[in-house]
DNA sequence: GTATTAAATGATATATAATCTCATTAGAAC
DNA sequence: GTTCTAATGAGATTATATATCATTTAATAC
């Protein structure tokens, strides 16, 4: 795997945006600085991160979100303005260490995602 | 909101499929033996099914996923066919009752995702 | 039963997310 | 510097989902 500057690009980008970035906001913020950068280099790199597990990758409505926080947590997203948090995961203490076996299935991973609407949006609707 | 015999197609068929279905395969399912009803109006059927909670949505890599188990429980997605499995949710019996306030945000819904690789597919990869 | 009316439908267009193709570029090793 | 091949980027393509709008039809009134 080559070390490419469009590589450490996207990696500091992800990094320093704290907003759980799909991979279409992080190329827009990158395209501003760096108009050369491609999208499906940043859509690409950011899946092989997510592969590498530098970064994870989280299923969302409307697109998949980047988290650089490998910290096993929670996430809250607010089905008005797509809002994406962070949250303590209740089940943290007692989730065990992936892989493992359950229903024939090999788990490797969990995720645990809150629906609801924030505080901004509550009071925008209201 | 109109007793359509599209709605009671939509309905009955999304029941009778015990594979966590996306809109397309119910709308392919649906299509073999109605093909007039459109695919537009499966879409937005599971849609209004979901959100009077007849049915529930559940937001899956490559696309939203239906069930009409309505009793809490989490589910396990096969990274290689995309099979969905139902499973235990190991926070069941402390799952508050929503909306609950956290952090600002009013949360409404709890989705647990289990990610790994199915015992087929594990066989056919080794 | 018929007439009325608005909600639902379906064909199609459009939007959006994500991936694929392939000629070109540029790391890495020498 | 040369060589080699992985990575890139422009653009096409696929897939998922929604929007548009003329037509249909369920529900109600009569």
């Amino acid at each position: 795997m080559r070390n490419t500057i469009q590589r450490t690009l996207i990696c500091q980008t992800v990094t320093r945006m704290h907003n759980h970035p799909s991979a279409d906001m992080v190329y827009e913020r990158l395209h501003r600085d760096y108009p050369g950068i491609g999208r499906a280099t940043v859509y690409r790199v950011l899946q092989s991160l997510a592969q590498q597990g530098l970064v994870r990758k989280v299923c969302l409505p409307s697109a998949d979100r980047y988290d650089f926080t490998l910290y096993p947590h929670a996430h809250i997203f607010c089905r008005v303005c797509g809002r994406v948090e962070d949250m303590p995961d209740p089940d943290d203490r007692r989730t065990p260490t992936f892989p493992t076996e359950q229903n024939g299935f090999t788990v490797e991973a969990r995720d645990v995602i809150y629906r609801g609407i924030c505080a901004d949006c509550k009071s925008n609707v209201l």
